[in-house]
DNA sequence: ATTTCTGCAAACGATTTGCACAGGG
DNA sequence: CCCTGTGCAAATCGTTTGCAGAAAT
């Protein structure tokens, strides 16, 4: 599923480890597998489950302790899309510059890219007096579909409920 | 300072209430005087510390259960800008279509209307399969003057700090 | 009178942290 | 060996909620 190839990954975080006097660790090995294992988003928790799939002893603690790391290493992104749970997005580095949409009503993530919208944002930015950099930009919206049938394929059914 | 006539937000409160079958109350009272006799924004805590100013028999718990009601009105807009904290805009009558920049070094946030980023949001929602209704947008930045200067005028100071 | 509101304090849920031990360099 | 990483459980922090009394209709 994974389309980074696990090498570059490993790499980059190596070297991010490396650099900051982290050391590797079959907890991080383990987090790490599962947090570019796939394309999905997922939360803390989320990942926690899948980690531990992989290594049984992986802790909660050392999830929220490593998920820093990875970000910061930018091969993870973090959202924060309204709800009172991080979502994180292993999706960075094929599509560096990509956006949200939420849906209100099936929950819902897409992900876009829109060269149109990196050119607006960057001028309402700059004639703010605000560099562009580190931006990220979220679109909440209604699902036609949802709105239609009280059901929709595009969102996963049980968010739907929450 | 505020720049909505009072009566408005009156009437169209009791209004509001009134279609619920909600009583007019003095802590409600005091809560809405609180959150419409200012321009900034402001979180639940801050509004608490704003309302008791007005009537000290305010409590943490009647602010966040009243929110939600005056979120409902359409008079206040809940934003969820990043932090751990919700924020709430009070600004929305006057502006119903405005997004936020936040600045990630000084905290500020900074609105703006933009009819082309308008345009953009209903092109890419649609695109999408999704209603524009409803949608809510956030740049995040870094400001030119904090970069250079280690502060900045437009933030407000102790902000930057956390 | 009836029903909604309120304050208080306890409950909550996601995340963080102090501690003593385990394990990489 | 030394210092970082770990699991556990307790602590945080914003927000929510159960309850018994207070107030609005």
């Amino acid at each position: 599923m994974a389309q980074i190839p696990r090498e570059s990954v490993r790499e980059i975080l190596h070297a991010h480890l490396a650099g900051k006097g982290l050391r590797k660790t079959s907890q991080r090995d383990a987090i790490i597998e599962a947090a570019f294992g796939t394309n999905e988003h997922y939360t803390a928790e989320e990942l926690l489950v899948m980690a531990r799939g992989i290594d049984r002893s992986v802790s909660r603690a050392t999830v929220y302790r490593t998920l820093p790391i990875l970000v910061e290493s930018g091969l993870l992104r973090e959202l924060d899309l309204g709800g009172d749970t991080k979502i994180y997005d292993p999706n960075f580095l094929e599509h560096p510059t990509h956006n949200h949409l939420v849906c209100v009503d099936c929950k819902k993530i897409i992900e876009f890219e829109d060269p149109n919208m990196e050119l607006l944002e960057n001028c309402i930015s700059r004639r703010l007096g605000f560099s562009p950099t580190n931006k990220r930009l979220t679109i909440e919206a209604r699902c036609d579909e949802f709105q239609q049938r009280g059901t929709c394929k595009k969102g996963n059914p049980e968010a739907a409920k929450a």
